[in-house]
DNA sequence: TATGAATGAGATTTCATTCAT
DNA sequence: TATGAATGAAATCTCATTCAT
């Protein structure tokens, strides 16, 4: 895991804030250096301009995340449902508490920094498919694309988590999220 | 549907393309103009600004979306699981050809117009919603929470899209698609 | 006096509203159309363009104060101190009912038609300076200078009208004019 | 008296030399800046807007008419005749040169800072007020409205020195007013 | 390293004026 | 004569970025 400052991670909090809650040419470097309480040229000092912070903020949400996702899995006592269904409620916490654009490109989108970007949400996707392989592999589940799969679980979790249907709470689409994938791969026997 | 006058669309047009290919804030208004071939002020008395002129592409088009499905799933002779096929292929080949649009799929969060943009994207989910539970009361179906399941659909789809995996064509990522919501919600004979 | 046609003097009362509440730059000619029922472009058939309607709203109002004063005066059985006591009065009641920019020539300052407006300018203060000049002759006033207290009265009655000091009425303001002129000429006999 | 930095002092400087000789809506703010050799931006830095800047340079215009007099008169050697002679004198003066700028005198009247500014100008009315009074107190002046008074002689000055008529001088004009003035409320002795 | 005043390119927006109907 | 949609020049203003301190 990339290590920062405890400067450049007050500047990357407000900016996640800000990045989070608005578009991206709504959100002011001035106040993004303001909720950092550092100077607008601090912010340089840290990232080479407007453009690099956004993908700055993107890579380190989706480090946390994935470096979260894959320690979870880790524990060798779970079977690749468990593993799954592990995946699906982290997901689903996290993205229900801050519906943030984590994997959202947004309107940003030709960046040098971009492809280390790109690199870590590979990895994501690669982290789940690696689960469904495993179940593949050994017999649980079928999947004629378990790339594609992979893909689809955070982005119908977003979709529920940005416009949660009223009266819903977060357990209830957990269960629901994770029934619908396992009910759709998971091999009946 | 709402109707467009002659220049209102030429404008509509002009913006939808502006908007596709670059990031908001890159868009130039007097670009837009010069594309529609009207004069920068034109815009103005369409669009009271350059937000309302992008969510009324966005909206114009979302719309379009929608009333499309509307249309082919009227059709009587089709059984719910047609329907639901129906309805994702018709998703998915849209935003694959269109990815760049990702707003489309009505995940506009903050929008001045909101409570139109609301209703449409409620007119949507309840669409794909009714086919579900028409297929549940025909047996053919069997899903515990009907609306999750029809807001995850538009969901999954549209994070392919943005990123499709390498390689890989429309009609593969309509075939899987189908199966992946079939063979979670349909019931076994 | 100069005719006005039906529309023309709509135009005018429009514009004249608009011109006395705000500065020029503040008043838009489409505010202007719509308050006089017209559409924009016919103002271009009588006006040549903004500035020439700004000075013919001027020319106007001071046409009827010259008008009205003019017949006031000409009352013979009126001795000069009743004549300018009736000016000052009159006045007085109308800056103070309608601090009108009367006289101001305001921000606006080459514009060919303002030779016209001029004119009338030097016909207000001709008429008045010819009452004091009566009274001179006649041994009633004395004064080095006619014109410039001519063109004093309309500028003091115009300050006090525009920034009333509190809890005072016209009637006041009227007297205390009329004696704060007319002792400063009047030969005390 | 409010202080302004050395950039402030620079910017007002031009702003002054510019709205004196140009309508306001024909003074350009690149032109501004350009002139008191800023970025256009800086402008910002110091005033809300074009409007905010016109009326500060106004407002110190005033400020400083109204510093000035207040000192003049506060030579206790001069009487109340002497010292109502300099203030007319000096607003005579001061107004003939910079005839132009003529909401100088506090004419201001739709201004968003209206509190501030009719505070200034009840200052500049009662500084000369005051003198009225203490004149009528020493048996010099009789005057049943002083504060009347005091509004007219900024009022009548304006006007002459809008429109001064030709072939005039400014000597002649501040002999003739100083003369108007006490004339009319001098008590002969 | 840290700052924030200053910048100015370039964005959005306005509105007097035109002109086809 | 009357209109008002259309115009586009030109205005105001913003904000990412720089740089002297």
């Amino acid at each position: 895991m990339k290590k920062y400052s405890e400067k450049e991670t007050r500047i990357l909090n407000a900016a996640s804030e800000m990045f989070t809650s608005r578009p991206f040419h709504k959100v002011l470097l001035s106040d993004v250096a303001g909720a950092a309480s550092v100077g607008k040229g601090t912010l340089y000092l840290y990232f080479k301009n407007k453009e690099e912070l956004y993908f700055a903020v993107l890579f380190r949400e989706f480090s946390i995340l994935v470096e979260q996702l894959s320690e979870k899995i880790k524990q060798d006592n779970l079977n690749p449902a468990e593993k799954l269904t592990t995946i699906i409620k982290c997901l689903t916490k996290r993205l229900f508490v801050k519906a943030t654009n984590v994997e959202l490109l947004g309107n940003v989108v030709s960046c040098p920094k971009s492809e280390e970007w790109k690199e870590k949400r590979v990895e994501l996707w690669t982290l789940i498919e690696s689960v469904i392989v495993q179940g593949v592999e050994q017999g649980y589940f079928e999947d004629s694309n378990p790339r594609l799969t992979a893909q689809y679980i955070p982005g119908f979790i977003r979709s529920v988590s940005i416009f949660p249907p009223e009266n819903i709470d977060c357990e209830t689409i957990q269960k629901h999220a994770c029934e619908f994938v396992l009910k759709s791969i998971k091999i009946e026997k």
